[in-house]
DNA sequence: AAGCCGGGGAA
DNA sequence: TTCCCAGGCTT
């Protein structure tokens, strides 16, 4: 019931069930009609299909207990990879590792592996997976696995900072758990930016961003996106210009960082420089800050990585 | 490797 | 709306 299919939508049916069909016996004398009868809104009923038949074979064949070996139970109608491993490690306390979507993400994840979730990764999870996985309790360890992956390392706006792995994340660590696993549709827009790092008397400028939208009042470098057909130093006076009103001169670069959010990527170019003239306009939404200070500001996880750049060169 | 199979929950 | 879910089977 669960192949692809959220828990909660099979608790109701898994309950039913089991009073309709309280053993495998049961299952196997029951007709097609009323297996599917009882499966009815569940969806995938091949499923049920397969399951009436596993339960048939397994009464005719096994003498109605479930095989325990990985070749046999494998050959059953409906028991895949995932299904198999399940009930091998869940059942029986046999050393077998599963990957389902949960865990999937999980070792996507930690490996930094780019791309959409696909069973053409598994052959590289399951090696890692050869190195980490725990033979003492093998259930155990499968089933945290997958909670890990419903409860923390979700889909969507994934915990990062509950996580207990957090520490030997790849993507945690690059900022790129949002776009691993890469979502199946839409591709990543690549965007361009350029930031500004304006010091005056030891102390850089900041300004806090509008209060609706993309990282609403997080506060953040002046800068902006990269034009077509403009340089990035072009895009640099530019922005600083639009932005406040004034020219930029001792344009040096810094460094480049990389942050992922959900629909794009983007690439962030950062210049040390100064300002030319000094009456630009302030105001509560601009700030002249120190580098020891700015960390109390909220910033995007973009300009976190600037700042970390910043206090590393110092 | 890609298509197909379902319905619901969450954002 | 969009995306995805404790996958498996067929082409």
């Amino acid at each position: 019931m669960l192949q692809q299919t959220t828990v909660p939508a099979v608790i109701p049916y898994y309950e039913r069930w089991l009073k309709v069909f309280p053993d495998i016996g049961s299952l196997s004398r029951a007709s097609l009609r009323k297996v599917l009868r009882e499966w009815q809104g569940l969806g995938y009923y091949q499923r049920a299909r397969n399951l009436h038949k596993a339960a048939k074979t397994i009464v005719r064949e096994y003498g109605g207990r479930i095989p325990d070996d990985e070749c046999t139970l494998g050959s059953l109608p409906g028991f895949g990879p995932y299904t198999t491993a399940a009930v091998l490690s869940l059942v029986y306390g046999k050393p077998q590792p599963v990957i389902d979507a949960n865990v999937r993400r999980v070792l996507m994840r930690v490996l930094g592996l780019r791309g959409t979730a696909e069973a053409r990764v598994d052959k590289t999870l399951r090696a890692f997976l050869e190195t980490v996985f725990s033979k003492d309790s093998p259930g155990d360890f499968n089933q945290a696995m997958m909670e890990l992956g419903a409860l923390v390392c979700r889909s969507r706006n994934p915990q990062c900072l509950a996580c207990p792995v957090r520490e030997f994340c790849r993507a945690a660590r690059e900022g790129t758990q949002e776009i691993i696993p890469r979502p199946r549709t839409l591709g990543l827009e690549k965007i361009e930016a350029v930031v500004a790092v304006i010091e005056k008397d030891g102390r850089i400028l900041i300004q806090k961003r509008p209060s609706r939208g993309l990282l609403a009042d997080l506060w953040e470098f002046p800068g902006g996106k990269v034009e077509r057909g403009e340089s990035l130093v072009q895009a640099l006076r530019r922005e600083v210009r639009e932005e406040l009103g004034a020219e930029v001169e001792d344009v040096r670069r810094l460094t480049t960082v990389h942050h992922a959010y959900t629909r794009f990527q983007v690439t962030l170019r950062a210049y040390a420089c100064k300002l030319r003239d000094e009456d630009f306009k302030t105001g509560p939404r601009r700030r002249w800050v120190t580098l020891n200070s700015i960390r109390r500001y909220p910033l995007p996880s973009g300009s976190v990585k600037i700042v970390d750049f910043l206090a590393a060169r110092r």
